[in-house]
DNA sequence: TGTATCGGATACGTCGGTGTATCCAATCCA
DNA sequence: TGGATTGGATACACCGACGTATCCGATACA
């Protein structure tokens, strides 16, 4: 859990790292953060369990390493795209353009089954280790807190107010999202299943939301 | 995964069988379902891996028998609170008075932490099992629909329309808590920290709900 | 060009869990 | 009361993962 203690931060070494967090990510969705061992994670990035214990100094290090790497990524990648949807000085935007808004931002270019899985067993382990649920905990605040700017920006440009606060509903709809997404993954093949989980947001998000 | 060839049903059985699954259950929750092994669950109860094996072909059977076995109680008892809650004949309910009922409902007498994390678990294997997945999902699907039948009794007792239809809002609302949960027992010690999920969830009911 | 350092590979001992094959004891029934 | 049947305990062989200590080759630098 603690620190590998520093050494030289060479290029080098940072590709390394990279790609064993490539490879785990990989590895942790197809089978699962337990059942992935670390010679899997470091054969499938092209090493050896030697080259990883000089890198990480354990799974969970890694797996820690891992979800701060691509929450910023993800954040920013967001914001752009509902900065495009509802341009500012834009006019007043109806009930079925939320709804094809959402369907638009989540059929996003990320691996949603993958993403959904990892966050799933990292919560897990939240659950039952403190440590973890600090660091979790912090994780999903600054997700949280992006969202809802991002949220409020958007709806202030669509000419809409919420029922409820802007953060009751991003929970909500973060909370439904991964519901539904779990739904449909689990019954039927990903792809075209997809959509009840537009269907159903939009259905949400128009039930809380009223023009103003 | 197969049943265990089916072996006389006998009472001295059924009770080792119990006894397994309890301890199965306390011991899932405290370290994890894959970090569990066979000889702990059989520890706790009192026998040795032998007695497991005669009675279970494997871990993963006798989490499938514990989903079914707690399944039918949690329903039957919420459903009998519900009925003493909104009492058939009984007046119009103010929106407050849906929070509080939400509220007393929650604090029901089950192990909210146990058996979130054992069905997340169990979630997450059926994710990657196509098989568990259809076990899962069945597993779901009946509880879901006693939901939404417990749920339109109660609002026609209470003379509320909801402004989504009742099956959406058992989603929303079965998501939400999950979700809400999961937050209050990441951040700090479980008992008192249930509240916020009474105030949220009776915010969004209230958002959803209009007199009618 | 020679030497030091760093990244990664190899090899090893250990541990814990698995599943099965065998054994013992208690209950059941004649 | 004595043989059979059944539930559970014991013992065993096996495997996979772990973490570390040590070694080798390549790069960097003088």
């Amino acid at each position: 859990m603690t620190e590998l203690d520093a050494r030289p931060d060479t290029p080098r070494r940072a590709r390394t790292r990279e790609r064993l967090m490539d490879a785990a990510f990989e590895v942790f969705g197809e089978q699962g953060l337990a059942a992935t061992s670390v010679e899997q994670i470091a054969e499938r990035a092209g090493f050896t369990r030697g080259a990883f214990y000089s890198n990480f100094s354990s799974k969970e290090e890694l797996l820690l390493a891992l979800m701060a790497r691509d929450k910023d990524q993800w954040l920013t990648s967001l914001s752009e795209r509902v900065g495009r949807l509802f341009p500012t000085g834009g006019s007043a935007v109806t009930e079925d353009e939320i709804g094809a808004a959402v369907a638009g931002l989540i059929a996003g270019p990320f691996e949603h089954r993958q993403w959904l899985l990892v966050q799933n067993e990292f919560r897990l382990l939240a659950l039952r280790d403190p440590e973890l649920a600090r660091a979790y905990a912090a994780h999903r605040a600054g997700l949280e807190d992006s969202l809802v700017h991002i949220v409020e920006q958007a709806l202030a440009r669509a000419r809409r107010r919420l029922r409820i606060d802007a953060r009751s509903m991003v929970r909500v709809v973060t909370a439904l999202y991964q519901d539904t997404l779990e739904r449909a993954m689990l019954s039927g093949e990903e792809g075209e299943s997809l959509t009840p989980v537009h269907t159903e947001l939009a259905r949400l998000l128009a039930a809380i939301t009223d023009p103003g």
